[in-house]
DNA sequence: CAATTCATATACCGATCGGTATATTTGCAG
DNA sequence: CTGCAAATATACCGATCGGTATATGAATTG
């Protein structure tokens, strides 16, 4: 027989309140208590409304995964051009902006790292989302290649790739050493790369 | 009163068995359960040679950091030019080399992770590993620009920041989708990276 | 109001957690 | 071979783990 939860907004109550505990903490080091003390409720209430831990890590991830985009797509609405959006993406990830993300950092970083050995599931969930995230960018460029923003000769794939794992990879160094200026210094070499797949005038 | 080993070689001996684990699983996702099943020794044995958990975690991640230290080293010694330098350390991150880290993936990155919100001692002694490669980065860059290899133009720390970053993004990315060719398209760009600052004939 | 449904709280389960006091074994010195 | 020291094994601790059966309370319906 099939699970199916009590309360939807209860449901949706306790992954809001677990969000930022299990980027924190991450899935090992989150216990149901962490979450009965986070929300007030209790182990019959969280149960009633998932099926299980993972189900809520599950949950809370897409939960995550969901702000994240949101917050991306809220503001790649706002821009233009593509260069203008995948400068905005850039910015989304700095100091100013990337506090509107979960406490303990980017969901798909933590997850990821922690998942890749222990939590099939969860990896490729992960994995889903940063392929969509590459896919995105990868898309930006090739519709600025289209309109002439930037030279015919740019890998669109290579870029988005790069751009990902630049950033993740800054906010990685920034977050460990606690030291945001690893975090600046990436993002100033991604937009320069932006700026270096622009089409030359007069080509 | 303070703590001694028992025995140094069987502390040793646990530590090269618990290193793959605690990279895979992490640090809360690993038990000394796990450790006395590796090793075929009790817990008594176990705390007998480590104080606690704890002291298994770092030295765990100390034997782990050593080793990458001791490959990339080694690396770095077998070439004479600075560009050379910076090459050999990026190769050491290619499929065909990256298996002789720890199984799990790169130990900064997957300790980094979970203890930057955690366990604030290790997170500290992954701080200090991610700035000493920066460093060691930086100095080969500058040292090439002395020699003229380089661009005098070069900022030696970001070139050396931007490194890390990629990589380390890099690595991420592709074991989190389990696609190796992410990390193959990062370091292809790391080494068109260095190609850029290498200083122009005639100049 | 009573009956029923739905959701949360209580109380508990066996298993495993990190950790320790002590018994046993091993290896070496005399 | 004996005696001692060093190191490992045994047996156990209280606490907490994820999880569940059931009791209690709050709405809703007739």
């Amino acid at each position: 027989m099939k699970f199916s939860p009590r309360s939807e907004t209860t449901r949706q109550f306790i992954i809001e309140k677990a969000a930022g505990i299990f980027n924190k903490k991450g899935y090992a080091g989150t216990s149901m208590s962490d979450l009965t003390e986070a929300t007030r409720l209790t182990k019959g209430s969280i149960y009633g409304n998932f099926e299980n831990k993972d189900d809520v890590a599950l949950a809370v991830f897409n939960f995550n995964a969901a702000r994240r985009n949101k917050l991306i797509r809220e503001k790649l609405d706002k821009a233009v051009s593509s260069k203008e959006k995948l400068m905005v993406f850039i910015n989304t990830f700095s100091q100013d902006e990337i506090q509107q993300f979960p406490e303990g950092g980017c969901p798909l970083l933590n997850a990821g790292i922690e998942a890749d050995d222990t939590h099939e599931p969860l990896r490729k969930r992960v994995a889903e989302e940063l392929v969509d995230t590459q896919q995105q960018l990868a898309a930006i460029v090739r519709h600025g290649m289209q309109f002439n923003e930037f030279s015919n000769t740019t890998d669109a794939d290579k870029v988005a790739i790069n751009l990902v794992a630049l950033i993740q990879g800054g906010i990685f160094i920034a977050r460990t050493t606690q030291n945001a200026f690893y975090l600046d210094t990436v993002l100033e070499t991604a937009r320069k790369l932006i700026h270096e797949i622009e089409a030359k005038p007069g080509n």
